[in-house]
DNA sequence: GTCTATATTATGATAGAC
DNA sequence: GTCTATCATAATATAGAC
């Protein structure tokens, strides 16, 4: 934290009279504002250029704030990319534990369908998670290794039980079930990051939800077979 | 060209005494490694960065030359970056033309499943193309544009009218085949390009030559059907 | 918290000696 | 073709007024 932040929690914890801390409760709601454009803008930027090719100069002009300002709310250029990288991925591993939780009870192949058509779906809605990844996860450096020691939890082992159940059950293509989540992810999301290119060759955009919807269903053709019939 | 170079070039056209001539020979040898090297060099930095993220500094570092020698050779840095992607899609055209031209005469199946085989072992060793696609790939821009225009050939056609082919003998999996070739360059290439994080969750590189080979065989058992049994 | 100003380093590009 | 030196701009980051 900045040494001002730090001073401006303080003078708010003090005793302030009324019309001081209505002024404070507006300054902290710009703050936040400001902050949350700065995150917003930061992740556009580091998902399309990645950490060497996105500046904080960029990131302030998108967000429509000073540049010094993402320094001042963040620190350090290293300090946003990880506000980022938590905002992004903290989103993403609740997004499918709320699924989860939600599917309680429900047999793991049509388990797997349903979070798989998610994973199509926010892929599409939300390629700059693909972009944050990818950016980081092709080579070692100190940043994947922090990715991983910090925010890469246990979501790995819910897609391997699933996969695996799925498998038992003779609805899914054999083999190491973590390398098919791979290319499930591979098969699934490439086709949003090469958008333009797409655009061009198929002549029409990805993110057509028609298309996004057909591209859902052929994936799961890929990867879902025909279980055998019970006697 | 840049003028000196151009100057040079006039000189040996002109007529040179026996000596001379085998300096200029020297030269235009050692010239020609430096513009390999700055070239090799430039393909690793823009494939790792990015066209933003890569600088010509770190470009000439890695090629173990003076900075400024980068654009003497290539003039600008837009002007780096296309010869780095002239090279390296030329190159991936060239070996898949001459793949195609040695198997005249075998059937598309088969021959859509070697040239496949091919492609995962290709990704596996030269990651850098992909990488360099996807740095452009994913938003419209002069750089894809340019891509387009003057290095994206007919390979498409190839790949579809194989596609094609393979459908119409029952032999593959059913859907648009430029579709299908995209979700196939997902699932083929992507896990070679989060290798890192791959290696952290499968608990082995995806550059091993046994799980490349590995790679390639669940690849095509995903995107290959048994045809039906004739009589 | 925000703004102006500034320090410092990195970057793309050029000029001129050899 | 290569090397030294240099320029102009853009980058990360900080200091201090308000």
């Amino acid at each position: 934290m900045p040494e001002s932040k730090a001073k401006a929690a303080a003078a708010q914890d003090a005793g302030l009279e009324a019309g001081a801390l209505v002024n404070v409760r507006k300054r902290q709601a710009r703050s936040a504002e400001t902050r949350t454009n700065i995150l917003n803008a930061a992740t556009q930027e580091f998902a399309e250029f990645g950490f060497n090719g996105a500046s904080t100069r960029s990131i302030a002009k998108r967000a429509n704030v000073l540049h010094n300002l993402v320094i001042y709310h963040f620190e350090t250029k290293i300090g946003i990319w990880q506000a980022v990288m938590r905002h992004a991925l903290g989103w993403y591993h609740q997004a499918f534990e709320e699924r989860l939780a939600g599917l309680r009870g429900v047999d793991p192949v049509t388990k797997l369908r349903l979070i798989q058509l998610d994973f199509v779906r926010m892929a599409a809605e939300h390629p700059e998670l693909h972009w944050l990844m990818s950016h980081e996860a092709g080579q070692r450096g100190e940043r994947i290794e922090w990715i991983i020691n910090t925010l890469l939890g246990s979501g790995f082992e819910t897609w391997r039980d699933l996969i695996v159940a799925a498998q038992e059950a003779g609805a899914y293509v054999k083999g190491d079930p973590l390398h098919l989540h791979y290319l499930f992810i591979g098969a699934a999301g490439r086709i949003f990051m090469l958008s333009a290119e797409v655009e061009h060759v198929l002549g029409k955009s990805p993110f057509d939800p028609d298309f996004v919807e057909e591209h859902a269903r052929v994936v799961q053709e890929l990867f879902f077979r025909d279980p055998p019939r019970k006697s």
